[in-house]
DNA sequence: GGCTGGGCCTTACGGTGTAAGTTTGTCAAG
DNA sequence: CTTGACAAACTTACACCGTAAGGCCCAGCC
């Protein structure tokens, strides 16, 4: 019987496809299970599996869109960073991934090239350029991080939970039972761009 | 033979030690071996690990400095957010369990109640409270998170590492390699600083 | 035809979390 | 002092994990 041979490239989309639909990172039999193919023969294209791991990670970083080389920053940036967020919502394994992978892939890399080369066309100088990728960064990663870590999807979870914290330790934390009390339509992607426009307002303190 | 009943405070302090001298989390032969107790034992305190990782976490939350009550709010969070990256830095392994746990802990809870304290005795509305909160704690989270994934530790090994890539991809990627030629004493220290007075700052908008 | 080598498979080992059942230590009631 | 009860700790077992070591098969070449 013929095979057509895996291909790195086959390996870690199906890879990525898997942890989308079963909410965490793939085993290696899980991931062969699904080439057709055994456990062991994935060491032939990956050393092992943490090599899996920064493919998909990659794979996750090529899916953001690319800030417009030499466009007007400040909307360029937003619309990059929305993109950010999209993806990584959308996968939602791969931030946990991050702290854990030292080495950036091509996509990863490319990137953070784009963003420098927008700030830089933009009159921000080198060092300029540098704080406000750590910063913008810094305020997507741990938005998503904690968007990801709520106890709750829907809306309707929401009152559950926010009633149960409520009920439970509502007069030993006052501060946090009268947001709760006062809780209006708190949609994260509205609370992302408010954060956003801070950050992004902000970042003019570092062009030329 | 006499036990000392173990109490869930000391399983927590020892596997929060055993995580930070072993960079990892422990499994529960580890947690128990340190113990001096068999793995099966552990489940008589915690229903399962999950609520064991959960009181690590909350645990480390514990140690974050809360800011002073009723001070100029400015300043207050400022040391706050310090503390923070501090205490987040020396558990590394523990913002990498964050999102995957949803239920926050008693001291998590206090720390989040007394944020949104200060900030209401400084005149900040409950929604204005609450972007600031979700704003800084984005900011916080994601540095620290960048600042662990970075492929190096020391000085020394950041010139190692900086000038590989130059190396290797130094024209593919033309504003980064200007970057890593430019790079001057980075650390992360300032680079944090420097993003936590842009957001410090940009918090004046949701005051009253 | 035979040889070579890459692609895949088989087997095995030590680690993981935890379900289920068993032993041990302590103390109050008879 | 005996007996029973109860909780804490231990033992065993299972299904899963990443991966080291080696074997088999077949396409392409001579």
């Amino acid at each position: 019987m013929t095979r057509s041979p895996l291909r790195t490239e086959t390996v870690l989309r199906e890879a990525v496809a898997y942890a989308d639909e079963s909410g965490g990172v793939p085993s290696m039999r899980k991931i062969a299970e699904r080439l057709g193919v055994e456990a062991m023969s994935l060491y032939h294209h990956f050393r092992n599996k943490d090599l899996i791991l920064d493919g998909m990670v990659d794979h996750v970083f090529a899916e953001i869109e690319p800030p417009p080389p030499a466009t007007e920053w400040r909307a360029a940036l937003g619309h990059h960073a929305a993109s950010m967020r999209d993806v990584l919502v959308r996968h939602p394994w791969a931030i946990g991934l991050m702290d854990s992978r030292g080495r950036p892939g091509p996509a990863t890399l490319r990137r953070h090239d784009g963003v420098l080369g927008l700030l830089r066309a933009n009159g921000f100088p080198v060092a300029g350029a540098a704080h406000a990728v750590s910063a913008l960064d810094s305020y997507v990663y741990g938005f998503v991080l904690q968007e990801l870590s709520l106890p709750f999807a829907t809306a309707g979870e929401l009152d559950e939970v926010a009633s149960g914290i409520l009920d439970a330790v509502g007069e030993e934390y006052p501060h946090l039972a009268e947001l709760i009390a006062h809780r209006n339509a708190h949609s994260p992607a509205v609370e992302f761009g408010a954060g956003l426009d801070l950050v992004l307002d902000g970042l003019e303190r570092w062009r030329a």
